[in-house]
DNA sequence: TTTT
DNA sequence: TTTT
């Protein structure tokens, strides 16, 4: 349950590799930053500016591990997600990070070749990333039981 | 797994009380329409001309239930989902319907007063119906053991 | 202005080359229909089974001639847009379809090489195809004068 | 045109009243927080915990002028936008902060009674803001001249 | 830091 | 009718 809705949704291309990291709990998380852009034309020079936003996604358990195995600087993918604010401490000093926190993603394609043959949808709710569910499923919450979606054998 | 993207984001209100099934195998599915209005000027008359639009709702299992207790004509819904297209036949006539699946659903108020009180969200995912969880996943899927969302327990 | 939210958001592939007419007033409408698919594991032999989902796909003015001049079947595409229902007569029968109207498209990719290199948005606003902006509104609509969007040259 | 794709789709209440700026330019801006609420379950306690995000809304001119005029502290609003991270200097140090540029707004009802009666959807391209088209178009950008949306008098 |  |  929730109140309201917090959805985000994304097409970019990743300014670097993903940062993956393997925690002491089994689970893994991905790191990278996807950029929009957006051209307009400057009202007064009349010319076209490309302004470009770089947005922090984060990626869990089988999701991070399809990051970490098929996603490469430049890369293109669709992130479907939400918004969560956090914050540190840094000198004494309070700082806020905004990230998406993604929960399906889509590779579009890359300059590696064979762009399209890769264009496959994943979601942290089923771990089909290719290497096997349970494997999946096992490596992104150890000690949890592979038994999480019984339903979605559901075309519905 | 999936190739590609199918999402549908829709605001509005219901026509009618949902139709409400429960099926042998325990399912339930409910049935009903939303409108959404988009306004326009006319270019010949210079008049406001209101276009509604009528989408057809499915819910299965937990969201078919919170609808059949909680959703009444004229109430306003937010519904995420996917489009399906359904064909049957008719008098030798093959047709086709497009109805859109809903996994979210948040009620965003009614004129029954209480409005923003009863204002939550919910998914196909969890069942958090508010008659009990486990309750909940048994009615949805009768043979199915609730352990579908290990994983819902963890914030991200 | 416009009651609620009706919007839809499409990743998927061309199943023909767009069927495009440049109508008497000077407009150009696009058709297609673009493929989901979603893959699911039966319940009862335990096989991996695809569901594919097609969508019907209305573009008009600039976005129609954008699709006229790079989409082909096989095609990747993003589409934004809001549902519509039409009804039509044949032999005596009132039939429906359900269409996605596009006010938002990016290309993401062929198989006929440069995939990447061909991801760009267009909007139904901006009117920005490539052969120059008042060419481009010109043939969408073409009594209509090129002054649509003097505020889409701020970057908010 | 723009690469990629960048929205927002967010659905909450206001934290506080809207601040409002009339800029020298004759632009206003809008600025608010919206809560959105997600509960799960902690998996040590099993205790149910409501995380609450909060997303800063930033709107522009027309939509501005609606949140000045119609929305208050507890609101219900559905904001459709893009993510932008805009950077700042505070005691040497660069801060950043994510925002919502909201570009599409409906209004979902307040506590203050009515609430359905004011559900009503506004967008940064067309001006309808109630007080009137060119008034509205006038009071966000000055210097432009309302001829910008002469397409939005067709239903497509 | 990407991409067009 | 596409795609993986």
């Amino acid at each position: 349950m929730s109140a309201g809705v917090n959805k985000v949704i994304l097409i970019g291309n990743l300014g670097k590799d993903p940062e993956v990291r393997h925690l002491d709990n089994g689970a893994t998380v991905a790191n990278f930053s996807i950029a929009t852009t957006e051209s307009y034309k400057d009202r007064n020079t009349g010319q076209r500016v490309d302004q470009t936003e770089w947005h922090n996604i984060v990626l869990w358990r089988g999701l991070a591990e399809v990051a970490e195995k098929y996603l490469k600087k430049g890369d293109s993918v669709f992130i479907e997600g939400k918004l969560r604010t956090r914050s540190w401490e840094k000198d004494g000093v309070t700082r806020y990070t905004t990230e998406v926190v993604g929960d399906q993603m889509t590779m579009l394609g890359n300059k590696r070749g064979g762009s399209d043959d890769n264009n496959q949808d994943y979601s942290s709710n089923n771990n089909d990333s290719g290497m096997g569910r349970s494997q999946q499923t096992a490596s992104a919450a150890s000690n949890t039981p592979d038994t999480d979606s019984e339903m979605d054998d559901l075309p519905f």
